[in-house]
RNA sequence: GGCCCAUUGGUCAAGCGGUCAAGACGGCGCCCUCUCAAGGCGCAAUCACGAGUUCGAUUCUCGUAUGGGUCACCA
């Protein structure tokens, strides 16, 4: 019984006896997996997608943008988006890896169908979905493609390898395991049965039919068509210890859980020859894919992909630590994505971000740098839009986590803190000064006798004599139960008594004439009652801190002003 | 180094042969205003370079330069 190699060439190998040889224990066909993994029945627009990361460590946010995107695809056609875990590399994965990718993506509301849906839960008809419970599944493809003459295994020792790669450099030739360099392609049957029995550690390498002066094109969903040459390179599909390499587990993967299009990142686009070749001596379809660029970072004016190593802020955590809100970081990551996300949110204000039509040619196909303060102002925004409770909820489940003073203080009394919340919030044009949960404990800080450290901004035009007069007269006119307008008019009158302009526009037409204006005294009322110059309205601080605490206050200031 | 990819203001970017080259963030200024934050209005700031093609190039072609990615029993 004679095999065929890859060049179609009669083979003295018997390609049935080296697969049984290798793969004694495999006894299933691709053929019995088509019937384990039926087609999906899916719309025809339908699109399959999924993040397939390996749990390496915190989840990169470069990774939540590609599982973003890919989440957008699946659920805005109807599709399914799943989560694989690719574990093939024991060496390098980390405890609590898969936790805490799915910690990451839950957390910013990615909604995942498939896969590893929650934490310990598998759900979905093509799994197991993590690539080290799927050892025999890519060794009974890996055993289809011995049987054919398109694999074999290969004895090279590191040393071998590295001596092949010196020659390579040298002469400056492509380098890997090809051609005349890939010595243990042409290896008898006996001679393989020889090290196998003698217990030699081997891998499975692909036998590429590629040439060097053919072309591999395929149209890449963001960057349109691309045009490479072929792979010639043996690369390795099954490694020594059995585990399939990324490149071999992504074709069988792939093609078994249906996934229709592929979203990764642009490190992967120069291994599409290699893909495109396995899926076609599998006899497979290749699925669709789009390569994103990455998220880069300024370094020394220039620019390089944002790092785990060196960046705290590309880690997803960083940004659940600071307090920035989910929902703006995915805004920001799909303002990346697709420039008219901006005009998408001016048009629909309160809409959530999932109504937005991400399109993947819109998609920049030149890595963006990750702008901080971009980030930021995309989060104030968010946070003016909501309400004073859900401000409130919010702010409390991050205190929770890295503020626990800050959390006992604003649950101390909900009513309280809601109504500090609401200054200035009104719909028309809420106030802006919040940008993630971390800045909430220095925004407010007055409201708390805890973190009101009794510091008292100078105010300026005012002396301190005049701030103490005003102060005292103020205490007899405060009215706590006045509204914004009727306060107001109180302060104009503490302003006329000590000699002030009443209006702000009376003092500029004739500036000689008075000392200050009512913002002036506004102000003195404002750093007695909170320490500084700055503020929300004044008339709602009051109110919400309650006459007792205010006139507690005053007196605080007055005595102050008297040393 | 080979192979891919990219290059419009400080940043994100629109643009697809003829535009005073959008918009957003940031910066600056003015207005509004009891202080801020906002909001309104305005200003400054960009087509990497060199050849072509064309009546005309930011747009098309080719080079150059620069930047990025990749060349593992890592993904």
């Amino acid at each position: 019984m004679f095999g065929y190699n890859a060049h179609g060439k009669v083979d003295i190998m018997d390609y049935n006896k080296l697969a049984d040889l290798l793969f004694s224990h495999i006894d299933k066909t691709p053929a019995d997996y088509d019937s384990v993994y039926p087609k999906r029945e899916l719309g025809e627009e339908a699109k399959v997608t999924r993040f397939a990361p390996s749990p390496t460590g915190f989840l990169h946010i470069g990774g939540l943008f590609a599982a973003l995107i890919s989440e957008r695809i699946a659920h805005q056609s109807g599709g399914r988006f799943i989560l694989r875990i690719e574990d093939t590399d024991k060496k390098r994965e980390v405890e609590n890896g898969v936790e805490r990718i799915l910690e990451g993506l839950l957390g910013f509301g990615i909604k995942i169908d498939e896969g590893f849906t929650d934490f310990d839960v598998q759900t979905g008809d093509y799994g197991p979905y993590k690539q080290s419970e799927r050892a025999e599944i890519y060794q009974c493809f890996a055993k289809e493609l011995v049987k054919k003459g398109m694999a074999y295994p290969c004895f090279c020792t590191e040393d071998e390898l590295s001596a092949i790669r010196e020659v390579q450099e040298a002469e400056k030739l492509l380098p890997g395991y090809w051609g005349q360099f890939a010595k243990c392609r042409d290896l008898s049957f006996d001679e393989i049965k020889e090290k196998i029995n003698s217990g030699l550690p081997y891998v499975l390498r692909l036998k590429s039919p590629g040439s060097e002066d053919r072309k591999v094109s395929f149209k890449d969903g963001i960057r349109g068509k691309i045009e490479m040459p072929e792979n010639i390179v043996d690369v390795v599909i099954l490694k020594s210890d059995g585990i399939p390499t990324y490149h071999f587990a992504h074709v069988v993967d792939d093609y078994l859980m249906g996934t229709t299009n592929v979203i990764r990142g642009d490190e992967w686009i120069s291994s599409i020859p290699i893909h495109l070749q396995m899926f076609y001596m599998l006899g497979l379809k290749a699925p669709k894919y789009a390569h994103i660029a990455p998220i880069m970072k300024e370094d020394d004016g220039g620019k390089r992909k944002i790092s785990k190593r060196k960046d705290p802020e590309a880690a997803v955590t960083y940004y659940d630590e600071e307090g920035y809100p989910a929902d703006g970081v995915i805004e920001y990551l799909l303002n990346l994505a697709n420039y008219n996300f901006e005009d998408f949110r001016k048009a629909n204000k309160n809409a959530h971000w999932s109504e937005f039509k991400l399109e993947m040619n819109k998609m920049s196909n030149s890595g963006a740098l990750f702008d901080l303060v971009k980030l930021n102002d995309i989060c104030k925004n968010k946070i003016a839009s909501y309400t004073s409770e859900k401000v409130y909820e919010l702010a409390i489940e991050w205190a929770e986590k890295y503020d626990k003073e800050l959390f006992t203080l604003l649950t101390r009394d909900k009513d309280f803190s809601v109504a500090m919340f609401g200054f200035d919030r009104n719909p028309d044009k809420p106030r802006k000064d919040i940008g993630k949960w971390n800045e909430v404990r220095n925004a407010f800080s007055f409201m708390f006798d805890e973190l009101f450290d009794g510091k008292y901004d100078e105010v300026e035009n005012v002396s301190k004599e005049d701030a103490k007069k005003m102060l005292e007269l103020y205490k007899d006119m405060y009215d706590e139960n006045a509204d914004n307008s009727a306060w107001f008019d109180t302060l104009k009158d503490l302003a006329e008594k000590v000699g002030f302009a009443r209006e702000v526009k009376e003092y500029k037409k004739n500036p000689e004439a008075f000392p200050g204006h009512v913002g002036d005294v506004s102000n003195v009322l404002r750093v007695a009652v909170t320490g500084r110059t700055k503020s929300p309205d004044l008339c709602s601080i009051m109110k919400t801190l309650g006459k007792d605490k205010v006139i507690e206050r005053i007196d605080r200031a007055i005595n102050a002003l008297a040393i």
